[in-house]
DNA sequence: GCCCCAATTTGGTCGGTCCAAAGCATTCGG
DNA sequence: CCGAATGCTTTGGACCGACCAAATTGGGGC
């Protein structure tokens, strides 16, 4: 352990590596810039490789680091497209390992305490600090949850909305992106739960009193709502991932 | 645009897209499997054409992908090492394009932010529901940090290691990974902050606070003197973030 | 037995080639 | 005159054979 430091010395001094890197670190910079446009497609290969003067080997190369890293968004057969990085492309890239840890072992159970513990946090700050139209947002998001406890799939969006509406309290870009991350990463066991009008009442039941919690201003209340709400969730959705 | 849906059917039936696809996905089973065993070099290329019966290229191509999404390590001129995925390696793919939204904007303050609201979390969790082993640790990490006041990189360490026990307290491996993640990301801004005695001893006092908070299982309070605490931290840090 | 050096292996790069699908323009039919 | 079918060109995907330099390995010399 002592002696990473000296062993990180040495691969730092790694005088040039891959001649690819060179060309994804001017590329990278081109789409941070702005000089290669987002949404647009990247030029040919054979533009590229006399561009930077390289093989197409490499040239590919880079294209495909790019891509891995998000920058880029490779179809099979078409032109990359540029994508100019946010927090949803950090998402994005993790997306495929997470993908590998939900389907055997714990990963899964982990994954969904964290999503426990983040909302906790999220219910408490909107009970302390909700803005009016915070407010407004969730007795709206609530109200069309209500209206959809019929219709299964109507209410599983609704649901996401309503728990979506509570990321977007901080004002911080990070939430919404984890947001949605939770919700495609284990949307795919989602579907795979039966169910019911009943169920769906329980489930706007305990919307309605994280909501009426938030607007009394009680933190308390409001964690206590949301875990026992996330925990009956959970043994509808948790046996659904392989107990390997 | 209209035409969109008849050339996404077609896409979508692309029976074989990329023959590299093919390979790394049979490479990530056997690693997944176990059957390449985690730490040892992958097989060589020219080997690996040969079990796959592919070229050299397409091999190549399959090895990059696995390396971009972490379960290989690839260093550029030694054999690719496996590595079996765990939150860790998740949060490694992203490193590269967190960097990048650290450099200018914002984003710096946004993870910051994400930061100080998880670490609110842990402390409320840590008061309601440390074990006595979790406040030994907290007590150690304490003391630890009281001794280096006067050695900067010592207290930094220390001081790392302090709020590293609060991610250990939930017992989800999520927690110690995201620690981790945000002091490699932030550590270079934060080691261009100029320390002083003064300043760490002000630091401990509010360690010192946090944990006795903690040990009266004084959730708010905990909470409260682990905000003040970061944000005099951001104070001195966030500066040195490029204002754009 | 240990260290140093040569032979071999292996990853990185290159140029050229072939193929099939995507893009484009032209033409043909209504 | 406009829209659809058609043929040509561009472009990404894959393969081959070769070369180079660094890493690894296996001896041989001290």
């Amino acid at each position: 352990m002592t002696k990473a430091s000296r062993s990180k010395a040495i691969e730092n001094a790694a005088p040039d590596g891959r001649a690819s890197d060179a060309i994804v670190e001017r590329i990278q910079e081109q789409i941070l810039s702005g000089t290669l446009l987002h949404n647009t497609p990247l030029p040919s290969e054979r533009d590229l490789m006399e561009r930077f003067s390289a093989s197409r080997t490499v040239v590919r190369e880079a294209v495909a680091t790019l891509a891995g890293r998000g920058l880029l968004e490779a179809k099979p057969r078409y032109r990359p497209i540029i994508r100019k990085p946010g927090f949803d492309t950090a998402l994005n890239t993790v997306g495929s390992i997470v993908q590998l840890m939900l389907q055997h072992q714990q990963g899964a159970e982990s994954l969904f305490e964290s999503r426990v513990f983040v909302e906790r946090g999220l219910v408490r700050d909107a009970a302390t600090s909700a803005t009016r139209e915070n407010i407004a947002e969730l007795k709206e998001a609530l109200a069309a949850n209500e209206a959809a406890i019929m219709d299964f799939d109507a209410f599983y969006d609704t649901d996401m909305d309503f728990h979506g509406v509570l990321y977007t309290i901080p004002g911080n870009p990070i939430f919404p992106t984890l947001h949605s991350a939770y919700t495609t990463w284990l949307a795919p066991h989602w579907r795979r739960m039966e169910g019911s009008p009943e169920f769906n009442r329980k489930s706007y039941a305990s919307h309605l009193a994280i909501y009426t919690a938030i607007l009394e201003r009680d933190p308390d209340a409001a964690e206590e709502a949301l875990v026992t709400h996330l925990n009956v969730s959970w043994s509808s959705v948790g046996p659904t991932f392989a107990p390997k």
